[in-house]
DNA sequence: CAAAAATACTTTAAGCTTGAAATAATCTAG
DNA sequence: CTAGATTATTTCAAGCTTAAAGTATTTTTG
């Protein structure tokens, strides 16, 4: 019982900082947290969604996505708003379909085109996730008052400008 | 030509907040935008870092934290700081031992434990991929100036302790 | 000490994810 | 019209990731 760490004293939760040195760059250390941030908030999330209602976060990403946009959606579309690959959608529709969640069609004036929308099963079962969906979200930053959400949602949109400001394209 | 998104117009990149209605909550919105600059900047250090040393992120961020902590780590240590599960450290570290990055040994006052330590070649390897790596986060966030950065590590950091307080733990 | 609990790690099955290659449909130049 | 380029999607193999169950070792408790 000598030992400081025991009894009471809780250690601090270990993330992708615990071993970052005095001198790294404030960038690098931007970076870090942003990952640290994002990550908790993710498994936090995911963890949930399996729990209360036995779903993946990439196919509750999906049905969001779905349930913004009435009219359907294209593989195509998922693949840019989810970003990730095309073959990744491939198979997340695939099983969402499986389970009657979205339906799945070819564009008549497209051929090469799946228009892809929430069933009535997929837009019942969303709505019953989405308002406890958010309030997780929002116990999740309830640490923040207003003005800071909203300081921090102008820097992240700044950062996000100036990561789609550098990125290089491959036309040339 | 007379679709006004045709020619030297480009439209804006697609993410997860492309949908998002105007009355969507301030929470819902700061997440979103948190997890569109995260799922950015990783997925372009992913491509780099597989275009230019062949190498996965995840395999990146165990060496990385390998080399902040020259007397190695143990595989709960590295699941630990890397927010992944023990069972996913197994399998990267076989891979990396495969490959002669790291090496690993059993602890000799805890039979239970393993010694993960950079090898020479990998603390080679890894010192050849640190300083560019570095360059791309620093372009990356090139948008923003320090006082910026500052003032987001510093509300990421609020975020965190956020995150950190308001999780549930099941000892109860 | 010995049984029970806790800890460190491994194994496994299922699903996620990617990049590259393949397929099919549409568009564009000539 | 048609060859070639482009676009939308699928397929595939490899690797990542997890949760749950299993093994081995150490610690705690009676």
């Amino acid at each position: 019982m000598s030992d400081p760490q025991s009894e009471s004293v809780t250690a601090p939760p270990r993330d992708f900082e615990t071993a970052l040195h005095m001198g790294d760059k404030l960038e690098l250390r931007v970076w870090l947290r942003l990952l640290t941030c994002s990550t908790l908030l993710e498994k936090r999330i995911r963890a949930r969604l399996r729990d209360a209602f036995d779903i993946t976060l990439p196919r509750f990403d999906v049905l969001a996505q779905l349930n913004r946009s009435p009219d359907g959606l294209t593989m195509g579309d998922l693949s840019g708003r989810l970003m990730v690959s095309a073959g990744n959608i491939t198979g997340l529709i695939e099983r969402l379909t499986q389970e009657g969640m979205v339906s799945r069609t070819p564009a008549p004036q497209d051929r090469r085109t799946q228009r892809v929308c929430l069933t009535e099963t997929g837009k019942r079962i969303f709505d019953e996730m989405a308002s406890t969906h958010q309030g997780w979200v929002e116990e999740s930053l309830e640490g923040l008052d207003r003005q800071e959400m909203q300081n921090l949602l102008d820097l992240l949109g700044r950062l996000k400008t100036s990561l789609n400001g550098t990125e290089e394209t491959d036309h040339g």
